[in-house]
DNA sequence: CAATAATCGAGACGGTACGTCACGTCTTCTT
DNA sequence: AAGAAGACGTGACGTACCGTCTCGATTATTG
């Protein structure tokens, strides 16, 4: 979004001053927290079609404009929101065994996907399929930050010879993942930690096998 | 969905009377098939959200109220109009080699899927991520009917000793197909044959493995 | 407006059929009455600029496309709710004094102006300075009707020898009620029955005079 | 209207100190220009309702709060720009004859009436409609001062004997005045010199024949 | 063959949310 | 303290579709 100035001016040689801004009221912080939340809250509670601008704006007791000046549109609104709360948790252990280390986090990602902020990631999916600022903000500010840290983990695991040297780490990991968006979005079958423990084992065992 | 009568009405035993009717003109068959056609036009054309009824009134040269008596909402026209004309081909073949079968097939779907086809199923995932009917919809008709002649596929590859007796099916399904919707949905990467070739293999090698 | 087809239809050959009519679901009478009639209340309570098309439709309790859909601006309803209504009253007399006839109408004219209608006048003449249309349409249907029976008026007096034979008649009518609307809208002094006399008296003298 | 008390400080009597005036930056006369000078612009191009403030902040390269700090609201800033430009012309000559003293004078009038400088004037009183404070304006600011004028000229007729000693000046003077404002606002007839010229004759003729 | 009945097209209806615009106020830094 | 800049909450604008409704016209079955 604009006005990042401000924000990015954070290498403080003087302590709290020189923060350089041009002319004109600054933007409301405030107002900015109250409308990402508004949209969470409100996104949790009825999914994407059914969250109007005009509910957020009224919730967040705020303009309508003031959404519309810094928000292009519901997509990239909710896009920002997503961002903006995306959860620290969601990161890859070190146990040193491989497939310990995907499976927590393939666990901690279904329990994200199976409580109330599922909604929110599927609305973005949905909405991506129309809008690809929104399917591409997804990948930058969610898939990508995790799938690196996967490569390392990954990485780990070639060191220590559970994995073959050139493993394709992109399809290995796809096809770790890919089941469980699979699941998330069809529906036609659960979600449940012992798919995940099953699905894991099943992978990582052709991915270990491959080298024949 | 009211039309059952009449549609059911179609089976007809007894060469060309006794077709039980009540009175009053009946329904046009070439309104439902216009609608349909433009509903799936004006879909791979526009996206789910910006697809109207209006609009497919309009195209289809009908009157809006004659969408509305046959379909109680979107959803289930869209539904409709993608089950009426669901591709013949993506069948399952049978050259005495699981990975050759599940290949064939799976690059049958991505064929799909890079088509403007492709933009029908997603309006249709997209669709379904705020409504319950249209995904069942997909499930019911698009997903199980090709899953059942998986679930023949993969028996088969039993039977020949290329999988274990005990295979979780509906796991090694989803794993096989998992990626290839990921990747069609989030589109982080691309959705080329050779990935599919890859995919199948990594899959197989683990299900064939794993009695170990 | 459009539609007038059907209203107009009553060169009754055939009793009550044979009313040319459209397809589609004929316009609502009802509802133009009341969005006409809101709009005079709204009009009369608060003058031209905070009458909002949004308060009328909210008052007729119809919606706000409607008013829209046979009314392209604020300006042509009020023209339309203004005609629907005016006055049938404020016809010359016949008293065979042409001073008589004359002043008896503009008193029934300044009544109207310092009526709560008087407020829709001003509103109309108002709107009319940026609007052409307006403007015309107070000519049209408000003016020009008064001025056609003015004229007659005049005729009487000038058959009875109270005119010259060759009066400029506009000229003298706007020389009679130029001074009502002047006051009217600049309000630098008030508009009353004596006044009127007077007006109508030092007017007609010089008319009458004016052979010298 | 605040500005009063940094405006008066200037009739200064001592040579070029001691204008009383408080601390902090004086008030740009420049902004004051530029911003009556801007709404007059855009005011004639544009007329009443049309123009709005933020058009004249912006033409005026002015921020919208210095707009806001010296005018309450529209209707001042018009009438304020109105006055400050109020044509020097339009005086009343002394020719010796009432008749042509007046005549000469409306002539200006409708020649001002007709150019376009005269969308300004009807955007006035159109405004002054629904503001009591714009109309009250226009008197004061044009209308009156005119009228005393006019008052003067009519007593120098008195003495003349070209009209009769107790007559009534503010009849008199909005019979002569009226049919041209009326002509000039509701556009039914030419605003033309032969016009004006007949209508002196008229009114003035009933005016001194009036003794009998 | 009329009467009845359900469909069709068309399009107006009361609504809701849209995204834009101007309002008049405010908060910042600059002069 | 006034200036410009420009964000703020507010609220009306005019538009687009929603899903429902009333029309006249059409096309079947039933009496």
């Amino acid at each position: 979004m604009r006005r990042s100035a401000s924000a990015k001016a954070k290498d403080g040689k003087y302590p709290k001053s020189r923060q350089r801004r041009g002319p004109g009221r600054p933007r409301s912080e405030q107002a900015r927290q109250a409308i990402l939340g508004s949209t969470l809250k409100l996104l949790g509670a009825n999914g994407f079609s059914d969250l109007t601008i005009e509910d957020v704006a009224a919730h967040a007791k705020v303009g309508k404009a003031t959404v519309y000046r810094w928000w292009p549109n519901k997509a990239a609104l909710i896009a920002d929101a997503f961002a903006s709360n995306t959860t620290p948790q969601l990161h890859f252990p070190d146990t040193g065994s491989l497939r310990t280390d995907m499976s927590q986090q393939m666990q901690q990602l279904i329990r994200i996907f199976n409580s109330r902020r599922g909604r929110i990631v599927s609305a973005i999916l949905a909405g991506g399929q129309s809008d690809q600022e929104l399917i591409a903000a997804f990948r930058q500010r969610f898939l990508w930050p995790r799938r690196h840290e996967a490569y390392a983990t990954l990485r780990r695991g070639i060191g220590r010879g559970e994995l073959p040297k050139h493993t394709d780490m992109d399809l290995l990991l796809d096809s770790l993942y890919g089941p469980i968006y699979m699941r998330f979005l069809i529906r036609h079958a659960g979600l449940t930690p012992a798919f995940v423990d099953r699905l894991c084992r099943l992978v990582l065992a052709g991915a270990s096998a491959r080298r024949k």
